[in-house]
RNA sequence: GGCGCUAUCGUCUAACGGUUAGGACGGAGCCCUCUCAAGGCUUAAAUAGGGGUUCGAUUCCCCUUAGCGCUACCA
């Protein structure tokens, strides 16, 4: 049984970055037919934060992804504990005594170990642990016994370490509290994790992990390394340099849908090699496959102007055209109310939608777009947008003033009628259609830019029409 | 500094060692059209540089360069 983690640490709020690794471990662990867990990496008492557990859960349950298994790390510490002990016991692990600060140089360029603590005796050892001298517990590379370390990478393939470049690192802090290699493969163990997936920036790193899971007497996990995220200024994506624009909920708030956002970031760094761009989330768990993982970094394309990458706006528009629009509607709520429009009912909402499903990239584009259907004023505008091409103010009085007295006179208010009606209009007075649509559109909806006329029309009813006639009629 | 990884249009990417190096976003242009969208068509735009191997390298090897990562009692 397939079993792979998404392990964040608590220590920000969840980006972009970790949203994408979450999403792979998904679409693998749902393709495999296997189990997702979630697990809280909180050792690092220091750096954790409420606030960002709250962030990273609350911007997960937006993914509308799911996870089947829930730990903490934090739960489970002397699980980790009694894991670099049993190494220890085994030899594999010794006590460093020497305090952290002065490091100590290795001429080949990294540090290594502490000179004399990886050969103090055991019962040396023991003792001064009794006298209580504070220590490290470190793992002993066995770099006399085995000259490389390998690991076989799904993604990256094959890669080795010399053991004479891998530093003795650290199982358990001076405190206790274990490091993260230590509770993440303690965990990784427990909790029968068949395959990793996570940031090319952990590979290195699986050279120590390798060594913990051996000593552990434990099959080593299969790993797939992502190549990593970036930010178009060339580094790695960071919440620190490149704030909110790398939170996920800052594309809910400009109103992505879940599906729409996990399309965008299922295709950095994977491609189902068969040019399709948007995908469903089924057809994303039918199509995953850790092949189609590449192994160059991506970057994602956001200016200090515009945050969202135009390819994620534009699947984003492609996945709201498909919706449903009923179920449109429904998403859009939130957002019509976070613009303002407070009077908005459900039902007319629902006969806007038709209208402007097409026009809207994201779900916030209902506030600018469809404005003059909620608000009872338009806001003020420029009376000369109200002359026609070719045209001038006589002639847009002409046009409104008789639009007026068809469109009060008309029997019906349907886009059938209207469209006749106003067309037979445009013919009385000789002029083109759009000579004739252009000041009734912008009369009644305040701007050039509009959605068709006849049903903008119909949905805001004779009475507001009219009435933005008159007012038309007034500025000019 | 040491070690590791990576390198195709501006961006995301495709291409059993043999293609006019393909697709998508974005850009430009045209068409459609009551405006805006949407849609259709057309177009510009890439194999980092240098050596090999080979009949033939985007593809395999080496070097250079560049970027990223690791090098903590952070994860």
């Amino acid at each position: 049984m397939t079993r792979v983690r998404f392990a964040p640490s608590p220590t920000g709020y969840l980006h972009i970055g970790g949203a994408r690794t979450f999403i792979f471990n998904w679409l693998y662990a749902r393709h495999q037919g296997g189990v997702m867990v979630l697990r809280i990496d909180d050792t690092d008492v220091e750096r954790n934060t409420q606030t960002s557990l709250d962030s990273i859960y609350e911007g997960l349950r937006w993914l509308e992804l799911g996870w089947d298994e829930l730990y903490r790390q934090s739960d489970r510490l002397d699980l980790h504990r009694q894991a670099a002990w049993a190494i220890f016991e085994k030899g594999l692990a010794y006590r460093d005594f020497m305090p952290s600060s002065p490091a100590i140089e290795n001429p080949s360029g990294g540090w290594l170990f502490h000179p004399g603590m990886r050969e103090l005796s055991r019962e040396e050892s023991d003792r001064r642990a009794n006298a209580g001298e504070p220590f490290v517990l470190r793992f002993r590379v066995p770099r006399e016994s085995r000259a490389e370390i390998v690991v076989s990478d799904r993604v990256y393939g094959t890669v080795t370490k010399a053991t004479a470049d891998l530093e003795d690192f650290a199982l358990l802090r001076s405190t206790g509290m274990p490091t993260y290699h230590m509770a993440s493969c303690a965990d990784d163990a427990d909790l029968r994790i068949t395959d990793i997936l996570r940031g090319q920036e952990h590979l290195a790193n699986t050279f120590k992990h390798v060594l913990i899971f051996e000593a552990l007497n434990v099959p080593v996990p299969n790993t797939a390394h992502l190549p990593l995220l970036m930010a178009p200024d060339g580094a790695k994506l960071s919440k620190r340099i490149h704030g909110p624009v790398v939170s996920v909920t800052t594309y809910r708030d400009a109103g992505f849908l879940p599906h729409a956002f996990v399309n965008f970031l299922s295709l950095l760094g994977w491609s189902p090699k068969n040019d399709r761009e948007k995908m469903s989330r089924e057809e994303l768990v039918e199509l995953f496959s850790l092949e189609g993982i590449n192994r160059s970094n991506a970057t994602i394309n956001f200016t200090d102007e515009d945050p969202f990458d135009p390819k994620a706006v534009w699947l984003n528009a492609e996945h709201l055209r498909a919706l449903d629009l009923d179920e449109l509607a429904r998403r859009l709520m939130p957002y019509v109310q976070q613009a303002g429009f407070t009077n908005a009912t459900p039902e007319k909402l629902r006969a806007i939608v038709p209208l402007i499903h097409e026009r809207i990239r994201l779900l916030r584009d209902i506030g600018s777009v469809a404005d003059f259907f909620f608000s009872a004023e338009l806001r003020p505008y420029d009376p000369a947008e109200l002359i026609p091409q070719k045209g001038d103010a006589a002639m847009a009085a002409r046009v409104l003033r008789k639009a007026k007295e068809v469109l009060a006179a008309v029997p019906g208010f349907d886009h059938g009628t209207l469209d006749s009606a106003l067309r037979a209009a445009a013919d009385e007075l000789k002029l083109k259609a759009g000579q004739m649509f252009q000041p009734i559109r912008v009369a009644v909806c305040g701007r050039k830019n509009a959605p068709p006329l006849f049903e903008t029309l119909e949905v805001l009813g004779r009475d507001t029409v009219l009435t933005r006639l008159d007012l038309a009629l007034g500025l000019i």
